[in-house]
DNA sequence: TAATTAGATTTGGTTTACCAATTAATTGGT
DNA sequence: ACCAATTAATTGGTAAACCAAATCTAATTA
């Protein structure tokens, strides 16, 4: 089993630039979520208890009903809120830790580390393909060879293929019978994609690559091989991975270089 | 290696009640992400284009402006749209087959298959203890060895321990140093607490069973022993899955019996 | 006294109005 | 005819207003 990702250190890729963006300020609604999070970790909200009212909320913090509506919003999203129209927003049952805990998650999620991303992107697909390789319908094989003609078409073309190549996994996904884990990876593409597309982390000859890589998952997921679904889809990814790296440290010099 | 997970049936165990709920119509947001989603595929809408002011699109839907803002907000968390203040909101430069393929999950993205909800958990904690062993510092050690402290007073005490359970677990993908794992774990565990609470799942002897399970796991990622920490996590998942199975079926029954 | 019910109040849901920043258009000068 | 500057219109950001359902209160009745 094929696990090289394991172990490599976390690259810090942000450029300059990139680095001065990421000071904004954060968003009204994450600040209300802040201040929500000290009511409960201060003890002044109880699991359980319900809120104050919008209105009073939005006084308390100075500002409007609008961006308390949000903040709840993204913590219903959660699980951490549960609001019943015209009556109230209670808290969820959670113990103060695990509320804490995830909050703090909940401000800052971003998903603007790329190293991360893929990695996640790696290990969710290596996750999904197992599971396509035993579940896959037949509907789902004649979605993958689709989408696989596709992206053959577009780079015996000579044109750029990464969303075609990216479709070909998210009928992965879709084969792979679990909502959770297809909406996850589906969570992630359009970031994916938008920084393979920026750092031009694919070459023409990467392109022509990949296509016996996908067929040979896409035979895997055909007879139901798990183990050599696994393996393809690893050697798949870590190809284009080692790609990335050695695209982000190029991008990396030609940031520091002084302007 | 372990995969028990793999193969096992989508059971449907949503009780009557339940099934009841669930249709409710869809959230007036959602019905615009429809809307949207329409005039995409159908090519009125092009990639990279500007979206109508948000205003004429309240107007063409027939709705307040507050809903087509929280579905432009829940497009732009996928990455499939990019609002510039004062200036307009566009399409992601992505195809229309990729957007449509991910924005019908954006509408049916919910958390109420509790199996799938179970086995995404099963396979991102597997990534997350398997990183985890790797990167661990010294001071997520001490975090996990403080929750575990925390799950075993209280287990000892005869008391629940679900959510202490749960904060072991959120350690352990906080120890992965991969964001963006550790944010979808986060998002799954209040979902999974409220489902293993409501149905029982966890009896007290299980509660008692899962400390030394625990302590091996903790053990494994002190040692950065990968298989080790993959092992013992895959062990541990999968006697709760059992277990909850059971419990499920049983649910089932009592939900089915006529009232 | 206890249960009930009519009304007032509070709730979140929804729409509308206002604001500052941006963009487009127009004007005046060259 | 072209360009710069000023103005007008449009944008998303923000706050406030209105609505109907749910809840609470208290008077009323059995």
């Amino acid at each position: 089993m094929v696990y090289q990702l394991i172990g490599k250190p976390n690259i810090c890729m942000k450029s300059f630039i990139e680095t001065i963006k990421s000071i904004e300020v954060e968003s009204p609604a994450d600040k209300i979520i802040g201040q929500l999070k000290q009511l409960i970790t201060s003890g002044q909200l109880q699991p359980g208890d319900r809120l104050p009212a919008e209105r009073v909320l939005a006084e308390k913090f100075g500002v409007g009903r609008s961006y308390v509506r949000e903040a709840i919003l993204k913590l219903e999203f959660y699980g951490l809120l549960k609001t019943n129209p015209q009556s109230g927003t209670y808290v969820s049952g959670l113990s103060i830790k695990v509320m804490d805990s995830i909050i703090t998650d909940v401000i800052k999620f971003n998903k603007d580390d790329f190293n991360a991303l893929l990695e996640a992107r790696y290990y969710l697909e290596l996750d999904a393909v197992k599971l396509a390789a035993e579940r896959r319908t037949e509907q789902d094989l004649e979605n993958l060879r689709e989408a696989l003609l596709d992206y053959e078409n577009k780079i015996n073309n000579g044109q750029d293929a990464v969303e075609e190549d990216m479709l070909f996994h998210i009928k992965i996904a879709k084969a792979s019978k679990n909502s959770v884990i297809e909406s996850m990876i589906l969570i992630l593409i359009p970031d994916l994609i938008k920084n393979i597309v920026e750092n031009k982390i694919c070459g023409e000859n990467r392109g022509k690559l990949a296509i016996p890589e996908h067929r040979s998952i896409l035979k895997a997921i055909e007879e139901r091989d798990i183990d050599a679904a696994e393996n393809a889809l690893a050697a798949h990814l870590n190809d284009m991975f080692q790609i990335s790296q050695a695209g982000y440290n190029a991008q990396k010099i030609i940031n520091s270089a002084p302007n």
